[in-house]
RNA sequence: GCCCAGAUAGCUCAGUUGGUAGAGCAGUGGACUGAAAAUCCACGUGUCGCUGGUUCGAUUCCGGCUCUGGGCA
């Protein structure tokens, strides 16, 4: 049987971080986030990344543990986040897996591996290389030859994922429709309970994601922007993907006005949420939690509670 | 008060040499197996400002009105 644990999902600013805690602080537990930009280092107010007085003396792992000019992906956090799991289980404490990045969360839970190659890889590089040369139509017939369902899966404009279907190839030798089929058919790595929380009105989360942008301007997201360029971030660090930062660098760099920025990380906010949403929607084991107009953290403490009691949680 | 330019999708606008209209953005839904806060896909009926006229037919041409910019007094 596998080991029990905790996730705790859903859109951007709908209460992960409190109920995690409240749910740590109730059954002994320690928090693993699994946030694809709270792992970096000096990011703390634009990814709204848990204070120490908001983590009140839970342990919190997974946060703040890497430099923002390192690249990390679903595999690696996989591959540093299962240790550091199983430890908490050998203390006899629950894991409690608070996050926003589906892909990540599901690369634990799930235990799907993933197949061999990585971004800035030299494979991955040539691909690249030769569709700025010769553009997608060679390579997604290329594909077509060694990996027709792939190439069929696949829509033409999806760039990303031809080229990483190819890859996957050339690194393995073996296509990546054989591989995913194999390891589906792996047992999941955790027993996860799943506990969901959304808005049931979509403009009641837009109030709040408005709300925290706001405050995250008034924290001074800035500064922090300032400041992780002035540790020499490289552009093209994938840190400097998360929203938030990529707009703010533009307020710094003179081609958008603070108020412009702030609506456009807005903007991207929502879209984000959306998203978050939609891969949420098709996992079936979620129990979702709805907010009704405001968080009544009370409330979900109190449905969670039912929820892991009735999963044999104690 | 007069002159000029606008008024078309939630927003910015295109267009119809007269046969009732279409882009971008927004929005909604979906996909996602080593960049996932990334990346990709699908979805477009709206009194064409109001009101008269000409016409078989007006959003399109003509008149009046309203509103919004700009200019002149």
């Amino acid at each position: 049987m596998a080991p029990k644990i905790v996730c705790i999902v859903g859109p951007t600013a709908c209460g992960k971080t409190t109920l995690g805690v409240e749910l740590a602080k109730r059954y002994n537990g320690e928090v693993v986030s699994a946030d694809s930009m709270q792992i970096y280092k000096g990011m703390t107010i634009g990814t709204a990344a848990p204070t120490e007085a908001e983590m009140d003396g839970v342990p919190h792992h997974m946060i703040a543990i890497s430099d923002p000019a390192e690249q990390w992906s679903a595999a690696r956090y996989a591959q540093e986040a299962v240790p550091v799991i199983d430890d908490i289980l050998t203390r006899g404490k629950l894991p409690i897996l608070v996050g926003g990045t589906g892909l990540w969360i599901d690369a634990v839970v799930k235990g799907h591996g993933f197949a061999a190659g990585c971004a800035g890889g030299s494979v991955r590089k040539e691909l690249e290389n030769r569709l700025t040369a010769e553009g997608i139509g060679p390579l997604l017939a290329e594909l077509r030859e060694v990996d027709p369902a792939s190439a069929e899966r696949l829509h033409p404009a999806d760039e990303k994922r031809i080229l990483r279907a190819l890859e996957v190839y050339r690194e393995t030798g073996r296509t990546i429709t054989a591989h995913n089929e194999e390891t589906k058919t792996l047992p999941p790595r955790y027993d996860a309970v799943w506990i969901g929380l959304q808005f049931r009105d979509r403009a009641d989360m837009k109030r709040l994601i408005d709300r925290r942008v706001d405050r995250m301007a008034e924290a001074g997201l800035l500064e922090e922007v300032r400041a992780l360029l002035g540790r020499g971030l490289p552009r093209n660090a994938t840190a400097l993907q998360a929203i938030g930062y990529k707009e703010f660098l533009g307020v710094l760099e003179g081609t958008a006005t603070e108020a412009e920025a702030l609506a456009e990380v807005k903007l991207r906010s929502r879209q984000y949420a959306k998203r978050q949403l939609t891969w949420l929607r098709r996992n079936p084991a979620i129990h979702w939690v709805f907010w009704e107009k405001d968080r009544d953290f009370a409330r979900a403490l109190q449905v969670s509670t039912e929820i892991l009691s009735a999963a044999g949680v104690s």
